[in-house]
RNA sequence: GGGCGGGUACCCAAGUGGACAAAGGGGGCUGACUGUAAAUCAGCUGCGUAACGCUUCGGAGGUUCGAAUCCUUCCCCGCCCA
């Protein structure tokens, strides 16, 4: 095992709190602990709402990863329970509450994508619905009796729904109690989450000192932002880049992010070393590195993360010639034409767009190709014949046949 | 339980009998430009034929030549009171 010095370099970077005070608390607790020379017990919980697991996720899954390698035993915690309620931690309005089958539906996809980042062979998976199913009203009412009211409404996302005169459900109170008790039932040293995760996770500190356990040290990081470079990434936002996407897509949309957010990237989904994102960040301000170019880096390092470092390469060519070059991609799909077809019946059939009033309008804003040809009318008829590449906009593409 | 206010398109939000497929903003899309699917600027943004029509303003009924707008009823939310 590492020097305890080196272990807090590693474990600490990223690591943010609002507060210094609460960062140098948790600093020291951990260094404790470090130095009790055991493995710890390191958390982390994600509540399985969506299918996929997407960069905002990778970003605490990294921070597992470290202690994993330094020799600590991680869990990795599905919310099989937890996401039923919906955590309203990073939302100004309520979530959706979904049903145990969509949970345990995406539930089983989550720690395969997890992998991707966790060591497999090191993870130990726990679902927990396994403990808080089990628990009595009575219970849940011991749990409940820890903490005010006035302590929930200190909360800035529940303050703000107060403040505009949004609903605040009852039931949104419970997830910290929940998330509290999952710290509980693990008997853990350490907790991973967001930043906005640091009531669920003090609640967890709280909970374990009135089950007679030490309190576990809370580690919170940054919020990635989304592609949209203004708002956290979520699913809902429609701004994320889901790991288990194409090479291509997760190239070009890394790719569109704004350059203010490329920073953000390098230092919390990356593999870069603090020193080289440190020399990156340098040579972009002294413009000896083109944005551009940084931009291209972090693509095909996170791509090379989920896909290879071949499929990175070749996210990375297929960029550059569709959308440097404005050439043809070397693959697209096919479409049989068997009949004469309508242009505006032929882009929706081939999906290209969602109905042909798009059609119409793409075709009139000149957004319509055939074979390189801007398709100057709507009413144009396309006769089956040799293939030809119809392009809609810059990125989709088919080849008739 | 009582009083008041509110529910509008993907989201926020204007509209209080015809000029409403419904202002504005966000998001999305297209184009120009570029350093790129960044930034900036412009346009478009319910659906189908292209004359017009159809569906849409919490749900269901109704009044009217005509309703997002008026009436009835039901559902839901906020504030105040209990």
């Amino acid at each position: 095992m590492r020097s305890i010095d080196e272990q807090m370099a590693i474990l600490m970077q990223g690591v943010e709190f609002g507060d210094p005070q609460l960062y140098q608390v948790m600093e020291a607790e951990l260094r404790e602990r470090l130095s009790e020379g055991r493995p710890l017990r390191v958390y982390c919980g994600y509540d399985p709402t969506a299918p996929d697991i997407h960069l905002g996720h990778t970003v605490t899954m990294r921070k597992l990863r470290q202690f994993q390698d330094l020799g600590h035993e991680v869990t990795f915690l599905i919310g099989t329970f937890t996401g039923l309620i919906g955590d309203p931690s990073d939302k100004e309005a309520l979530r959706p509450q979904r049903t145990s089958e969509e949970l345990m539906a995406n539930a089983s996809t989550y720690a395969e994508q997890a992998f991707k980042i966790l060591d497999r062979e090191k993870t130990i998976i726990r679902y927990n619905a396994e403990w808080l199913s089990k628990l009595t009203f009575a219970d849940a009412v011991r749990l409940a009796s820890h903490f005010t009211v006035q302590q929930f409404l200190a909360r800035d996302n529940f303050a703000k729904r107060m403040v505009k005169g949004d609903p605040i459900w009852l039931h949104e109170f419970f997830y910290a109690l929940m998330q509290g008790y999952d710290a509980v039932m693990l008997q853990t040293d350490v907790q991973i989450g967001a930043t906005e995760q640091l009531f669920n996770l003090m609640a967890g500190r709280k909970l374990q000192e009135a089950f007679g356990q030490r309190p576990q040290v809370c580690l919170t990081l940054p919020i990635l932002v989304g592609t949209d470079g203004r708002i956290r990434m979520s699913k809902s936002a429609s701004n994320y880049i889901g790991i288990s996407e194409p090479p291509e897509q997760q190239y070009g949309k890394v790719m569109s992010l704004p350059d203010e957010a490329m920073m953000q990237y390098f230092r919390l989904v990356t593999r870069f070393t603090p020193d080289e994102i440190a020399r990156i960040e340098a040579d972009l301000q002294a413009g000896r590195l083109h944005p551009r170019d940084a931009k291209m880096m972090l693509a095909r390092e996170i791509v090379s993360i989920f896909h290879g470092d071949e499929a990175a390469a070749r996210a990375e060519e297929h960029f550059k010639t569709v959308f440097q070059q404005r050439e043809l991609p070397p693959e697209m799909t096919e479409y049989a034409l068997q009949a004469p077809l309508p242009i505006v019946d032929l882009i929706c059939t081939a999906g290209l767009a969602p109905s042909k009033r798009e059609a119409r309008r793409l075709i009139e804003q000149g957004g319509v190709k055939l074979e390189g040809h801007t398709i100057q009318s709507a009413d144009m008829i396309v006769q089956p014949g040799p293939p030809r590449v119809l392009q809609v906009g810059r990125r989709r593409f088919v080849r008739v046949v």
